[in-house]
DNA sequence: GACCTGCTGCGGTATG
């Protein structure tokens, strides 16, 4: 049965060929979001987000409309509407569906990442029509080494719409994005509607911010409050203890020096793990085997572990095996069998990273699992989305926390205030509150800035100095650098020994022999830094990657895509490591930083251990590692005073994130004092918490540093850092030198405004 | 105790 008009109120707007699609689709009705983005595109002309949950039909909202509107128009050389989507597969995804939808008309649709053949893209460029859908990487080359043509490929262009928005809005691709848009802009000389698909997020003003700078509130924001009116979420928290077993076998190893010692430390380390693991492992075997689930174990190394460990309940049960690995680093043929059998109906659970955190729809997920509490709020969100239960059922969220035995030696405080399980706890509050971690407004960018700079010469074979600041800071994204700043960097790049830019006689900025090396080889387009990988080989075929700095020797063993292997060469010339079965392995190294945690989360998880009442979704171990915890914080008086004296070093309870905790690490030692910056105090720092020592110095208390610095301007960068650290982190770090880089690191990574009121609120609170 | 994403042109040879 076709539709009736009566029922579908934005079917009748729509283009008949468009109309004859959704009639084949045989869709009994328009989603409300669909029928409001109809109305929104065809009567108005300014620029929409379209806000819904995966699979929640924001495809269709935004192009059965635009392409109704393309199709009432007369055919004009130029691509008529433009996708931008972050994942190649996505993409695919996309296109496969946009042929089916534009079939019936005339016109084309392109796909356009680094997977496609050139034949296909010469085609697009020959009869530049229809619908483009490229990646951001691939729309950067076209402008590099398509300069001229951009003008005329994109005259036409009625509408530019960019999928999966909410991942763009707090990272170097995201700001890298924002200054193809303005450029793109400038290029045809005028103004693109702007349609961006999101995932719905705690604040949406920001959604708007990123989509169109220079006028936030003139964007339209349509929102699905269909199928979540709010996010509905049932949330089990399990705490673990790993317990020691290597205890049985301490007379056996009788520990003769200093170096058995640590060995010994190793390993009674690795045994305690494997305890609390396979617990962790049994419960979720119990629990999830016969369903579909995610679980997110928090590194590629513990991916590896568990689908390992997983693998090995199934084996001793005799029973078929439905965990499986899924990270960036196994070959593109693995991951895609497994989300393949993912969306059938075979029982399936992966073990996983950030990798099946979005894109391509994954089908019916009955639990999403966390080991450990995830890096910020904002994954935990758009993990929860990945849940699709059926409509008005709420996501079922399962999160294990694994302590520390405390032993009779262990005297860590530290350790007795579980903040592995209170962070979770944190982070689960602020989800039931809705809130999600913002991005930093503040950072200069400086790394995408110099890409963007060298990519502006390459478009029009030289530009003016005045020019590139018009189209880079003033119109796109690079607000916070000043006139001076950019004069800074122009002349930092055009330096003898970095040779990026020189200029011309007509005082246009041409390419140095360094840039013109950067920006002629194909690793140029994107602004993200890539490690160099070996491939892993089993008989011939290969299992996925591994970074150089992965300690991985012949002879020795691995656990790599959920199995364990012998490593019988490694071919350095060609970087290539042989494998072959083997009985046990260790997981090797994948190598990363400890992620920052937002204010927001270190306040909360201050207000966690100073509070008294209980949290319903804690089961009975976890609810008795909370009440340690609190003890410890009540013991150590934490909540009264933030600064604690425990001898010859102080335990500052500074309750705001890594940025603010780590500059004030800095700026104490600037005054003498030592801050450990060890694995153990950088997760402390990551948790709010900060231990100060005087190392072998005769310093008064930190309290008298902390007055000078409540009483003082906010201290100057130089002062704190010497430039010495290891800050270069950003793909065109290397070539800004000290001061350009420090004063890029004071715009991200630390807040040196904030100190004095820091060292005030925390000496009041010592009064 | 981190995670993820992306990528062109050209010359050589084989095949229809």
């Amino acid at each position: 049965m076709p539709p009736s008009n009566s029922e579908l109120k934005g079917y009748d707007r729509l283009a008949k060929p468009v109309q004859r699609w959704l009639w084949d689709q045989k869709w009994k009705n328009l989603r409300p979001i669909q029928e409001q983005a109809i109305a929104a595109l065809l009567d108005r002309e300014g620029d929409i987000i379209i806000s819904a949950a995966t699979a929640g039909g924001k495809t269709e909202a935004a192009f059965l409309p635009l392409i109704s509107q393309v199709l009432q128009q007369p055919s004009k050389p130029g691509f008529a509407l433009v996708y931008v989507g972050p994942l190649r597969a996505l993409i695919n995804d996309q296109f496969a569906r946009m042929q089916d939808l534009c079939a019936q008309t005339e016109l084309p649709v392109y796909p356009w990442h680094g997977d496609i053949p050139q034949n296909i893209k010469a085609r697009a460029r020959k009869n530049p029509r229809g619908v483009v859908l490229i990646t951001p990487e691939s729309l950067e080359a076209l402008f590099v080494l398509r300069g001229q043509e951009i003008a005329s490929l994109f005259a036409t262009t009625q509408a530019i719409v960019i999928d999966e928005l909410h991942v763009m809005l707090d990272n170097e691709r995201g700001v890298h994005l924002r200054s193809l848009l303005t450029r793109l802009e400038l290029a045809v000389e005028h103004k693109i509607r702007r349609v961006g698909l999101s995932a719905t997020l705690g604040d949406m003003h920001l959604a708007r911010q990123f989509l169109r700078p220079e006028a936030p509130d003139d964007v339209e924001l349509i929102e699905d409050r269909s199928g979540q009116p709010q996010l509905k979420v049932q949330v089990q928290v399990r705490g673990y203890i790993s317990r020691g077993e290597y205890a049985k076998d301490k007379d056996q190893n009788k520990v003769k020096d200093k170096d058995q010692d640590k060995v010994k430390d190793k390993v009674k380390d690795k045994v305690k793990e494997c305890a609390a693991e396979r617990a962790v492992a049994e419960h979720l075997f119990k629990n999830l085997r016969g369903t579909n689930n995610l679980i997110f174990a928090g590194s590629r190394k513990k991916v590896e572990q568990y689908a390992d460990a997983l693998r090995h309940c199934s084996e001793r049960l005799q029973l078929a095996n439905e965990f499986f690995p899924h990270h960036a680093n196994l070959h593109r043929e693995q991951r895609n069998s497994l989300e393949k059998r993912l969306k059938s109906k075979v029982p399936t659970t992966a073990v996983c990273t950030s990798t099946l955190e979005l894109g391509i729809d994954i089908g019916a997920i009955e639990c999403v699992a966390h080991i450990g509490s995830p890096a910020a709020v904002a994954a935990l969100r758009q993990r929860l989305g990945r849940s699709g239960r059926r409509a008005g059922q709420p996501a079922l969220l399962r999160m294990y926390a694994i302590e520390q035995e405390l032993g009779a030696e262990s005297e860590d405080w530290y350790g007795r205030l579980r903040l592995g399980l209170v962070r979770a706890i944190a982070m689960v509050e602020l989800l039931l509150a809705k809130w999600c971690e913002p991005p930093n407004k503040q950072a200069l960018n400086l790394s995408t800035l110099v890409h963007q700079i060298l990519s502006i010469i390459a478009e029009r074979g030289g530009a003016s100095a005045q020019r590139i600041y018009t189209t880079l800071c003033r119109r796109g994204p690079f607000h916070t650098v000043s006139k001076e700043l950019y004069q800074q960097l122009l002349r930092r790049m055009a330096a003898r020994e970095v040779e990026l830019i020189e200029q011309a006689a007509n005082n246009l900025l041409m390419p140095g022999r360094v840039g013109e090396r950067l920006v002629n080889h194909y690793t140029f387009y994107a602004v993200f830094q890539t490690p160099d990988e070996y491939r892993i080989v089993a008989a011939g075929k290969q299992l996925g990657t591994l970074a150089r700095n992965g300690i991985v020797r012949v002879g020795g063993t691995i656990i790599f895509s959920g199995r364990r292997w012998f490593v019988t060469a490694i071919h350095n010339e060609n970087k290539v490591i042989e494998v072959t079965a083997a009985k046990t392995g260790q997981p090797p190294v994948f190598g990363g930083e400890i992620p920052p945690t937002h204010d927001q989360v270190a306040a909360k998880i201050s207000q966690v251990l100073a509070g008294t009442t209980g949290y319903r979704y804690l089961d009975t171990q976890a609810t008795a590692l909370l009440q340690e915890a609190r003890k410890e914080f009540k013991c150590l008086r934490l909540f009264q005073n933030p600064i604690c004296d425990l001898g010859r070093s102080w335990l500052i309870a500074t309750g705001v994130g890594t940025v603010k905790t780590s500059t004030l690490a800095f700026t104490l030692e600037s005054h003498g004092y030592q801050c450990p910056q060890d694995k153990t105090h950088l997760m402390l720092m990551a948790t709010g918490f900060l231990k100060v020592g005087c190392g072998d110095k005769n310093l008064p208390p930190v309290s008298e540093a902390l007055a000078k610095i409540a009483n003082s301007p906010p201290p100057a960068v130089g002062s704190i850092l010497s430039g010495n650290e290891s800050l270069q982190q950003e793909k065109y770090h290397r070539y800004l030198g000290r001061d350009l880089l420090l004063a890029d690191v004071a715009s991200s990574r630390i807040d040196l405004n904030a100190m004095p009121e820091l060292a005030r609120r925390l000496l009041n609170r010592n009064q």
